[in-house]
DNA sequence: CTGAAAGCGCTTACAG
DNA sequence: CTGAAAGCGCTTACAG
């Protein structure tokens, strides 16, 4: 390996003369510079990043970690997009991102607080204690997507779940139905519950009674949650004639089990989704959904914590717009 | 930040008897270790990875570069789930995986070798010069999934695409097919091609001509590739009665083109795909096509890259076997 | 503008 | 078994 030194020597000027030229710190001589800058060239010098973080305390390094109960969450194409933006928006700002995604989380915190990241990004369902361990040991913090405990000190980018459901659910009762479905995830996710809200404020404003026997909750946001909850709500009672689904994968699942039932989708039942994943428009029928900007989560996200790591200490709440994307399922 | 001084400050003992104690290695009595290890744990001590890593050269930091002409490829479900098993076998294994996806990945280059990985995981479409310049700085690395060009002296691990294809037409001409359309992929892709040569091999074996105009080339494998592909079969003097296309999103696109042409799957054109992703299941028709085990790849790429870090230098080729899953699309 | 020196937090021979 | 010392490759005051 190369180092300041050899560059030092075969330069003819001090190890000090040849940091600061490299670094582009403090003073030197044009004359020192291009001799150094040659030299540097014709030995290929790469300077250890370790050396220089050991004194700057900054490594240039993110983590990455995903927690849920969905296991691996990476390839849950919802956050694979996330981390995709992610990772594209910090190699642009001179950033590398480690990503972590055990299937403990707590496995993984002692290791991700050695690996000396400058900041994390915490996707996921996110714990409080967890959040607090990061800032316990003066890593800074930045949530996305999802708060099981909304009350904390952090910046954090989430969709604007509320109004996205307040919309479909205008949507769908402006189509006319008069009872609608709705299929919620996880009971601690504020997401799927900032969704209800909305779900219930559209009713209200309509006058429409709510009824508790519409909707059903689903530990584990997927296809077969979605397919459970639809075959409660279509043999409900009164069934529903539309269903708004907390997430596009439920939404699927529903469609599924609702057409297997001979039903047809949107003649018997109408559905909505939530997320717009790749896979919503390919789907038939083609899935009206909430569109979400996974790629401006991940940017936000990381911009976000490049301010903080710049000496930012305010806090701000991100809240992503959504958009109703109306397609074959309504 | 606790350091080891403190801790040899306040357990009476030597910065080097803390060392030793808490790196495991040397001698030391069993007093010392006892203190140590108190004062450690009541200071709640973390060990410093970056020092360790200047002194051992080992930063227990894998890289996983992504490759291809796909952007970002981390987000394509086929690779996020390699991603994702990659980083659940690294985890377990000691290792952190930092991930690279830049639209040129020339760009980040510089960036990957001045992280001071201990090894490379490289994906998608692997370049010879790209492989080499790791080589020339002493970096191991292991391939993974397709190679542009094969002469590597490196670990690869890939799936067997000939026999998984083989497999496949010869499925397709016992239901008793006779003109096989063939969705390729790009052109230098070592992937593709191998299917390919499966493709022809299993028509020789039957004493099927080969005809040229029933293949078709697509450079990005997506589901309007697998559009285009199918237009211009179906549209062939003499079309095919059924198409194996090079991937499951190409297979997915050429089920809607023929869908959309009023025509059915798989009474009018059976269609197999390649890779089954979590989607072909889904879809309707389901797709009948190639499993390849991306946990597996993902798994025995950190392996393999782990056996190169412990010292051995065998090179190995990995060709992962594959399984035809027959569904409602033949 | 420049170089010697100290130091980041650790590991590793080495002498006792 | 133990401690002093050197060193990993860099940065950063500081004195000249």
């Amino acid at each position: 390996m190369v180092t300041i030194k050899d560059i030092a020597r075969l330069s003819g000027v001090s190890k000090s003369t040849v940091a600061r030229i490299l670094s582009n710190s403090g003073s030197y001589s044009n004359e020192s510079k291009e001799k150094v800058l040659k030299v540097a060239k014709e030995l290929n010098y790469k300077p250890n990043t370790l050396a220089r973080a050991m004194i700057t305390k900054k490594t240039n390094n993110i983590g990455f970690v995903l927690h849920s109960r969905i296991h691996p969450l990476i390839s849950h194409p919802f956050f694979a997009s996330i981390v995709a933006s992610a990772v594209g928006a910090a190699t642009r700002q001179g950033y590398s991102i480690m990503v972590f995604n055990d299937k403990d989380i707590q496995n993984s915190l002692e290791n991700i607080q050695q690996k000396k990241l400058d900041g994390i990004i915490l996707a996921g369902y996110v714990d409080k204690r967890i959040v607090q361990e990061f800032k316990a040991n003066d890593i800074p913090v930045v949530l996305v997507n999802d708060l099981i405990d909304i009350k904390f000190e952090t910046s954090y980018v989430i969709n604007d779940d509320f109004d996205g459901c307040f919309q479909a659910i205008n949507y769908l009762l402006d189509l006319g139905h008069k009872t609608i479905g709705f299929i919620h995830g996880p009971k601690d996710s504020q997401s799927y519950h900032a969704r209800f809200l909305g779900y219930r404020e559209a009713l209200k404003l309509r006058q429409i009674e709510y009824d508790g026997k519409y909707v059903v909750f689903q530990d584990v946001p997927n296809i077969e949650g979605g397919m459970n909850a639809a075959k409660q709500l279509i043999t409900a009672e009164k069934p529903p004639t539309a269903i708004f689904a907390g997430n596009d994968m439920m939404a699927i699942g529903a469609i599924k089990e609702i057409k297997s039932q001979g039903l047809q989708v949107p003649g018997d039942m109408a559905i909505v989704g939530f997320d717009d994943i790749e896979f919503s428009s390919i789907y038939e029928p083609s899935l009206t959904t909430v569109r979400t900007d996974r790629k401006l989560m991940g940017e936000i996200a990381v911009q976000e914590l490049i301010k903080q790591l710049d000496g930012s200490d305010e806090v701000n709440v991100i809240k992503l717009p959504t958009e109703l994307i109306i397609r074959e399922s309504t």
